[in-house]
RNA sequence: CGCGGGGUAGAGCAGUCUGGUAGCUCGUCAGGCUCAUAACCUGAAGGUCGUUGGUUCAAAUCCUUCCCCCGCAA
């Protein structure tokens, strides 16, 4: 199935996960698709995607469309006479007369139907699931609503931020839209439909849930820490200094112990921001922050 | 030219406004105290103050060139 024509579309680190093992293991990779380049960052600088990127590097062609609703880009997609294309957090809507085109296979990062929907993982962490997964789907018109192929998890531990539960299932995932792609005929038949029943929904990040105001409760404001951690991250307020919280974790309610530490209060206790970063400067541990700011 | 902070010992910072011997909290090393220690005491090593040029008797500090890091916003 290797020379089968295939089209990548995906715009994030974890999807650069999944294009890469299927370029390196030499699956015909006729075109990728991928967000436009936009101004971002400090100046504005004009900044491809990371799949962007990569597909340059090797030599693949890219297409950047604003919106896949528009007929020139539906010629030139059907020009392009994909056997089959591979979605992965690519951040466009993908119309209908595109899927009813050829077989479009997603790779979603939740054990559907459970978080449907943009943040998936940091979805399962803030909620405090002990599992989340890979779900391999065929897609349809709906949110993340298609029959599922294939579906496997991994366990989320306490001390899990979305970073290292991010990349454990970009890994997954490429083994397994590898695999699919490797036994499509037969995977293909073992589509099933998604139940509805367990169905939620990943609501966007918004700013105000990436502030902590430490009303919370200690569980609830460590989940809410490595759910944003190390993108977007977490932050507060000290003292009019803006802060970004990257890791903390909860301690005994023992000050003696704890001298050096960076404390926080919770509703019900105490937390220990073990990885922190004030505006203007790097990263650093809790203890360093204490050394050179003197708060408290 | 979107707005802003920063670069000083291995780490985190003060000192810069108002030029005059390089500091603090840690870490490291050595010694001491201790049954013992991440605790305590004593001492030591470790800096071309990001880079270029200038002003000055004298520059971390004032003016200038360039480089690098980061927060916001999008």
């Amino acid at each position: 199935m290797k020379t089968n024509r295939i089209i990548f579309m995906g715009s994030s680190n974890f999807s650069l996960a999944s294009l890469k093992r299927l370029s390196e293991s030499g699956f015909n990779i006729i075109g990728v698709y991928s967000r436009e380049p936009k101004p971002t960052g400090r100046k504005y600088k004009i900044q491809k995607t990371v799949v962007h990127e990569y597909a340059e590097q090797r030599n693949i062609p890219v297409f950047t469309p604003k919106t896949l609703k528009n007929e020139n880009v539906f010629i030139s997609f059907q020009k392009l006479r994909p056997d089959v294309v591979v979605v992965s957090s690519y951040g466009l809507i993908i119309p209908k007369n595109f899927l009813d085109e050829t077989l479009f296979i997603n790779i979603h990062a939740s054990l559907l139907p459970r978080w449907r929907g943009a943040s998936p993982i940091q979805s399962a962490i803030l909620n405090g699931d002990s599992e989340t997964g890979i779900t391999i789907m065929k897609m349809d018109d709906g949110l993340d609503t298609g029959d599922i192929i294939s579906m496997k998890s991994i366990a989320i531990s306490q001390e899990d931020t979305f970073g290292k539960v991010s990349s454990a299932l970009a890994g997954l995932g490429a083994d397994m839209i590898e695999y699919t792609l490797l036994n499509l005929p037969s995977e293909l038949l073992k589509a099933r439909k998604q139940p509805n029943i367990g169905a939620c929904y990943a609501q966007k990040i918004s700013k105000e849930s990436c502030f902590i105001d430490w009303k919370e409760s200690c569980i609830n404001t460590i989940r809410r820490i490595k759910a944003f951690s190390p993108i977007p991250a977490t932050w507060t307020e000290i003292n009019g200094l803006r802060i970004k919280i990257f890791d903390a974790k909860t301690v005994k309610n023992d000050i003696e112990n704890n001298k050096n530490k960076f404390l926080m209060k919770c509703s019900d206790g105490f937390l220990e921001l073990t990885e922190v970063q004030p505006a203007g400067r790097n990263k650093m541990t809790g203890e360093e922050f204490m050394r050179g700011y003197k708060i408290k």
